[in-house]
DNA sequence: AGTCGGTCCCGC
DNA sequence: CGGGACCGACTG
């Protein structure tokens, strides 16, 4: 038999099928299989997407090495989905298929230096090991093994290891009836006290068995020396059995799982067009959009339970951020052990366990973010995507997938219906709702009747501010005194992390910035030091002015840092909880932060835009914005619909349960559309407002777009290729395509690489693909130069 | 002659 | 991607 290869080389010239023979004797050769093969001179790690008795290959096949797992880690549906989507999105069909599988299942590979001839062997150089040669950078050492090689007295051998390692803890078997141990407890002496204790253990359990190492241990109250020396007599059998690693057992079974929630009208309306869809396994995306608060979890739960009883399972897809516990746990209380979680949260070890349950079938709901639409489930009946609109669903490197158009690709392979979900869809599902592409169903009402907060606005420019920084005005900190004297709680929100947002001197105007990119460095007080939050780099807070050794320098713009410091100040008896991408950085601090607050334990969670989702606090009732502008002005199209959506998503966190909720947005631009819209939390008029702005300026959801954008440490070849494939474009493009740039990226710098630009603006175009291809491929030739090439269809940032 | 750096092409 | 072959240039 011949094994259609994909193998773990990402470049055009591999980027395709190689075949090989497979050997009588290696059993398990399927396809989605992860073999290791040779290839050149080294081995390889590679994926199984064909199978055929005979080959086309004109030269001598070799044979597969190995098939790496018991099971083929890939669906047949996931090997179809990998070549569909390379298509599409310009992207290797190796770097598809590692996406789809959790990191530990990425081979590790190793080029070592053996010694052969017994005299090398002795040599003190090898220390009797073979050298590990990823490792080996000096010259002289180089020459050393050249030398070693040309002699024959060392050769290099090529390595592929699997990374993925199974979980193993020791089980007991019994290894005598029940009589048996009965017979041996009398007959032992009274003082062997800890024999005694395993044997009546024993007895009394001798059903549940086989058992656990720790089970058995708490138990029969004993240490594991008892169980050895019981081995050493035959009573007992020990093995390894393979165990998984549980990230959601402490999550516990919560709070006396809650009654089921009896629906409203338009929940139920909305569940009555949604089931008919999986019982008639319709590949149908519906729209739901219903405001804040109107209970969109409860229809989605509504709908899984459906998928399930019919015998089939359903894939869950929510943003990273509002993966939250509270979230997880809500889902786990109502489906159990039928659960899969998959969420960058996880060690290496969880992730691949959880995958593997969904694998092996054992789960029939699978929650998850971006990556978990690569799920390996099967017999799918049900897709639901929770906040469609937001933007972390597009993978900002390669492969750049949108999760949304994958999950539209699996709702037709499985022939099952989609539900998109949010309180602010986005403008291009919305508009393909409005021409009855999608299935719009709406959740106009609050679940609970609450009306939605009211929202006031505060005009920056006009406001007095409590304290001496320009940062929280007024009725801003009136308002949070007050909601603490009742004892209910606030949430702030600061879209930006670190104390100061730049340094600036009074005296020559220098501004510090990051030596690797165009940007300004951040200040944080708690690190003492001056950050880049693009690159990461890191430097002393100076003292005086780098450039001009003044002393009168500043540190302007305001960060989470510094409102904190600004509440203990002006509001010493408030508890504050701090939470940013920098407190929440430990695995862990994430829910550990969210439960103190909703444990009533601190009064005000002051947080960047991850506390703008999902968060469910019966007790917030004021949500304050501390500036609405941080994204506003940005040189983005969809600048305003982010805006718009932020504001709207973090304004639905108060006033959840029976107290009313109260929104203050503090902004400059009190009369900007976004925010007028967003003070309304009027979603169909924003909608209908940007469309007509998106009309004016040829932008999506009127025009399709595609950005190229080319990297350099040189500035002037980054510039100089851009304009080559400008012209490229130009001269295959029909005259109704728009073709902007090129021009230097809104970030110019990052990580010392110059960014040029071009973003093409089309409706139709029958070559754009094979252009795109044409471009992708002499991407690699002037690689070499030190050019990065990069394709975005449909970005989600064009900056 | 031996070595070194650059380039090109191949791998099943 | 990384190795091997090939080539032209340099070295002492």
């Amino acid at each position: 038999m011949i094994a259609q290869v994909v193998i773990d080389i990402a470049a055009k010239q591999t980027d395709r099928i190689f075949e090989y023979h497979v050997p009588d004797d290696l059993d398990g050769v399927e396809i989605g299989s992860r073999v290791f093969v040779p290839f050149g001179s080294r081995k390889l790690q590679g994926f199984v997407v064909g199978l055929s008795e005979k080959s086309k290959y004109q030269g001598e096949l070799k044979d597969l090495l190995l098939v790496v797992d018991e099971m083929p880690p890939l669906t047949p549906e996931l090997v179809e989905l990998s070549n569909a989507l390379a298509n599409r999105i310009f992207a290797y069909r190796i770097s598809i298929l590692k996406t789809m599988l959790p990191r530990v299942m990425r081979a590790n590979y190793r080029k070592i230096l053996v010694p052969i001839t017994d005299e090398a062997k002795k040599m003190p150089y090898f220390h009797g090991d073979p050298i590990d040669l990823a490792n080996v950078t000096d010259n002289q050492e180089i020459g050393r093994i050249n030398r070693l090689l040309r002699s024959q007295d060392a050769k290099i051998e090529y390595l592929v290891e699997n990374r993925a390692k199974v979980k193993k803890a020791n089980c007991y078997e019994l290894t005598l009836a029940k009589k048996d141990y009965i017979s041996l407890y009398e007959e032992l002496r009274t003082n062997a006290v800890k024999q005694r204790q395993l044997l009546m253990f024993v007895i009394e359990n001798y059903e549940q068995f086989p058992m656990m190492q720790n089970e058995l241990e708490q138990g029969a109250q004993l240490k594991t020396e008892t169980l050895t020396s019981a081995i050493k007599k035959g009573w007992l059998e020990r093995s390894q059995t393979e165990i998984y690693r549980d990230p959601i057992a402490s999550y516990g079974r919560s709070k006396a799982s809650q009654p089921k929630v009896e629906l409203n009208e338009d929940q139920k309306e909305a569940l009555a067009q949604i089931t008919p869809a999986i019982q008639t396994k319709a590949a149908k995306t519906f729209l739901l959009e219903g405001i804040t608060g109107s209970g969109k979890t409860e229809v989605y739960l509504n709908a899984i339970s459906k998928t399930l009883e019919l015998g089939k399972n359903a894939l869950m897809l929510v943003p990273e951020i509002s993966l939250t516990p509270q979230m997880v746990e809500q889902v786990k209380n109502r489906f159990g052990d039928q659960i899969a979680v998959l969420h960058s949260g996880l060690s290496e070890g969880e992730l691949y366990d959880e995958w593997r349950r969904i694998r092996r079938g054992e789960v029939h709901v699978v929650v998850g973010a971006r990556s978990a639409v690569f799920a390996p489930l099967t017999n799918i009946g049900l897709i639901v995507i929770d906040e469609e609109h937001e933007s972390s669903y597009k993978q900002e490197d390669n492969p750049r997938y949108h999760a949304r158009d994958v999950a539209i690709w699996r709702s037709k392979y499985n022939s099952c219906p989609l539900v998109l979900g949010s309180a602010t869809p986005s403008l291009d599902s919305r508009a393909r709702a409005q021409k009855g592409v999608y299935q719009l169903l709406e959740l106009p009402k609050r679940a609970n009747a609450k009306k939605l907060p009211e929202v006031n606005l505060i005009d920056l420019k006009k406001a007095d501010f409590a304290g001496n920084q320009l940062d929280l005005s007024i009725q801003l900190v009136d308002a949070i005194k007050q909601r603490l004297q009742k004892k209910e709680q606030v949430i702030l929100m600061l879209n930006r992390r670190g104390f100061a947002s730049f340094m600036l001197c009074r005296e020559c105007g220098y501004v510090m910035k990051c030596p690797n990119c165009d940007l300004s460095l951040t200040m944080h007080k708690d690190t003492q030091q001056m950050q880049c939050h693009y690159c990461g780099y890191a430097t002393a807070i100076p003292q005086i002015c780098p450039n001009c050794h003044s002393k009168r320098i500043r540190f302007l713009g305001t960060g989470t840092q510094k409102v904190l410091e600004e509440l203990n100040e002006l509001i010493p008896e408030a508890r504050v909880l701090r939470m940013d991408v920098d407190t929440t950085r430990r695995k862990g601090a994430f829910k550990k932060i969210l439960d103190t607050f909703g444990n009533h334990e601190a009064d005000i969670l002051l947080g960047t835009q991850m506390i703008a989702k999902g968060l469910d606090f019966p007790n917030v009732t004021l949500v304050g914005v501390i500036n609405a502008d941080t994204g506003l002005w940005v040189p983005d199209y969809n600048a305003s619909e982010r805006t718009f959506e932020l504001l709207t998503q973090v304004a639905g966190r108060a006033g959840r349960a029976e107290k009313t909720g109260e929104v203050i947005i503090q902004t400059f631009n009190p009369d900007h559309y976004a925010i007028k819209f967003a003070k309304k939390q009027d979603y169909e008029n924003f909608y209908a407002y940007e469309m007509k702005v998106r009309h004016a300026g040829d932008y999506p959801p009127y025009f399709y777009t595609v950005l190229v954008s080319v990297a350099s440490k040189n500035e002037q070849n980054a510039a100089k290729e851009a304009f080559k494939i400008k012209k490229q474009l130009q001269q295959h493009l029909s005259s109704s395509a728009i073709i902007l740039g090129p021009s230097p990226s809104a970030i110019s710098r990052l990580k010392n690489q110059y960014y040029y630009q071009i973003l093409v603006k089309y409706k139709k175009e029958d070559n754009l693909n094979s252009l795109l291809h044409q471009i992708q491929d002499s991407a690699q030739k002037v690689k070499r130069y030190g050019l990065n090439i990069y394709i975005d269809n449909e970005p989600e940032r064009i900056m």
